[in-house]
DNA sequence: GAAGGTGGTGTAATCGATTACATGGTGATT
DNA sequence: AATCACCATGTAATCGATTACACCACCTTC
């Protein structure tokens, strides 16, 4: 036997007030005497009365959600980020939806259908690719300004846009290798559609450049951020003719299993192969050598998209259009880089340099170059 | 200018029908004649109309979602999970709300508030211990019965658990290393206080006292899951007096920090320590030896606790109160076991034991003794 | 002391769907 | 031909909150 939940009307009679008065105690108490808001207070209390939250949305057209759309929500890299939006967001009264931009079904439509029906207010999305159906919804919702991207982006729409800089971050990582001596430097990317994967691969192809190294063709291994696609990368950079010294990985993920397969095959990490990755997972602290890589501050750009969503939800969309907030980058040195064994063959005017000094966070630079 | 979304009542209009006719039109369309439904889905079509998700929710007390609450959504270890709940549960209408149970804020109260206020319909826990204040509020909002446990579990509630045969799989790494010759086994557990861990090192104790082998005080180190348990582990295992030549960790990361551990200090894996892990998390496989480990069908576990919540919403729930379900564990066999180099001298009645076949996933027993 | 302002509270319309009940039409049964 | 069952559809109440507007009491201000 179950007594209905107690409506706005039981705390309204118990508290020998009208229902507006019971409202406005929850959602304006100030513009109520004292009195009269202790009394509603007390029967609140006393009836155990929680405000219906579907009764609610419907009145005010608000959905007190928001979405997170992720890309392949199995990849690890997302859940640190994905933590810290839901403290930021719960912590505001919003419920955090999540959905999985990559899944095979008919996630588009899904999504879409959030905005037109109203159930969330927002979305922060980790993926930069924006659905034409999203797009369509959110413009028909008139949502489109309740919209920030973490992470990816996509220059098409005028939309703030959490980041790390990717350019500085690969800039660090080709000069920590230059540094130590390395002139044959590989470089394995994330898919040819993602603008993370564009962003690492052409500051690397420029930074090659300026340090007037040469790129062979075949130092440039097509990957997909994956485990499997570092131990395949490793195939294919071990068999080059020329092979390099030092190898550049778009993620943390390929760099671990280009390691593994490395030294599975007897290539020993550093001495033979220097390897540095991106992104500076957890796992990266913990394997035997630890991994030297680009720190991103994870929970950071979580907590500055959600609270990027934050004041946009409210209004305070101080910033018209794109809005693009720099999260820092360091270089983190651990045990998968060292100077080449090779390298006085290859470079004669330069000594064997020592490793450089650890990098701190750098301070958001717009442009790599 | 924003023309405003239209409603059930415009789309009548177009139709030519009334407004129940639309709303029967969407939820149970067999009950109208064709042409009617046709008029209709042809007026649906051309206003662009989409039900208003919180005016349906109000009328119908229903929220259409679900709440999926996860202990530390910063570990890996529950992405794979959490896709596939998020797949089904989708493909169903539901949508999915995630929260974090260790939340520093107050996070319990925001669980409990989700079932007062009727914003979610049902939820699956990932974290066997429910707080009092969860109960409660489940109890009160008569929705006991729409909750599942997945992974892990309590006993106190009578409520259905999808989970993996945690006896089993330890018994099975128990088992594999003893067939491999090792006779000082050492365990690494997880937190005291969880189901799993507890699950684990009970068989883990019950397995070696069945072969007749003797456990070292010290060699049970207590834990937590993570990478940074793992290496800490190691440090206390290395410096035992007798020291194990195998450990049984209760988790892939712990296994996975620990052999990282062990190679940082000089100590070979497999040929000094054998390690055996619990999970078969992605990077088994792609470190280096792999990783053998007991594996849970993770995304297997995600799917079978959202189908049972679904038949749960759905009133099927046939059984009552505790319905438990397993999903198979399996030992993958990679590289960080082996026999130990020093057997002979330990168990002088044995010879160096084969490595054991590949273990397929293994019929579900429901007490690992 | 009349006019005007202000702060606190109540009345009732409203958000947009679902659905109990009513109605009218059709065909089957007697 | 009258009765009944049943199907398709319409009318209007309803879900539980918010809030525009009205009202009253009291206080300034001229």
């Amino acid at each position: 036997m179950q007594k209905a939940p107690p409506k706005i009307k039981d705390v309204a009679q118990v508290a020998g007030v009208s229902t507006a008065t019971v409202s406005r105690a929850l959602t304006q108490p100030d513009r109520l005497s004292e009195a009269t808001r202790a009394k509603v207070f007390d029967a609140i209390e006393a009836t155990g009365y929680r405000v219906n939250q579907a009764a609610r949305n419907l009145r005010t057209r608000r959905a007190g959600a928001v979405l997170v759309l992720v890309p392949n929500l199995g990849n690890p890299f997302f859940s640190a980020i994905l933590s810290s939006m839901n403290d930021v967001l719960s912590a505001n009264g919003y419920s955090v939806l999540v959905f999985d931009s990559q899944q095979p079904g008919a996630s588009e439509q899904a999504v879409a259908d959030c905005f037109l029906n109203g159930s969330v207010d927002g979305m922060i999305t980790l993926d930069g690719n924006m659905s034409t159906i999203t797009a369509k919804a959110l413009r028909s919702a008139n949502m489109m300004q309740n919209v920030v991207f973490c992470c990816e982006w996509s220059d098409q729409w005028p939309l703030p846009s959490i980041r790390s800089n990717n350019g500085l971050g690969a800039r660090l990582a080709v000069d920590h290798l230059v540094a130590l001596g390395h002139r044959r430097i590989a470089h394995v990317t994330g898919p040819d559609c993602n603008i993370l994967a564009q962003m690492r691969k052409s500051a690397y192809i420029d930074r090659c450049a300026a340090h007037g190294l040469d790129i062979a063709p075949d130092w440039i291994v097509q990957g997909d951020f994956s485990l499997g696609a570092g131990a395949l990368a490793a195939d294919r950079i071990l068999a080059v003719n020329s092979r390099p010294t030092g190898v550049f990985c778009a993620s943390d993920a390929m760099a671990l299993s280009f390691v593994a397969r490395c030294r599975q095959r007897g290539v020993r990490v550093p001495e033979d192969m220097s390897v540095i990755g991106f992104d500076d997972i957890e796992m990266a602290a913990f394997s035997e050598p630890g991994l030297t890589t680009i720190r991103q501050d994870r929970s950071g750009l979580g907590r500055l998209a959600a609270q990027e969503l934050l004041a946009r939800l409210r209004g305070e969309q101080k910033t018209e259009g794109a809005h693009v907030i720099y999260s820092p980058v360091a270089l983190i040195e651990r045990g998968t880089t060292a100077p080449p064994l090779d390298n006085s063959a290859d470079s004669p005017a330069n000594g064997r340099t020592p490793p450089s000094k650890p990098t701190e966070f750098q301070e958001p630079v717009d442009k790599p170059a």
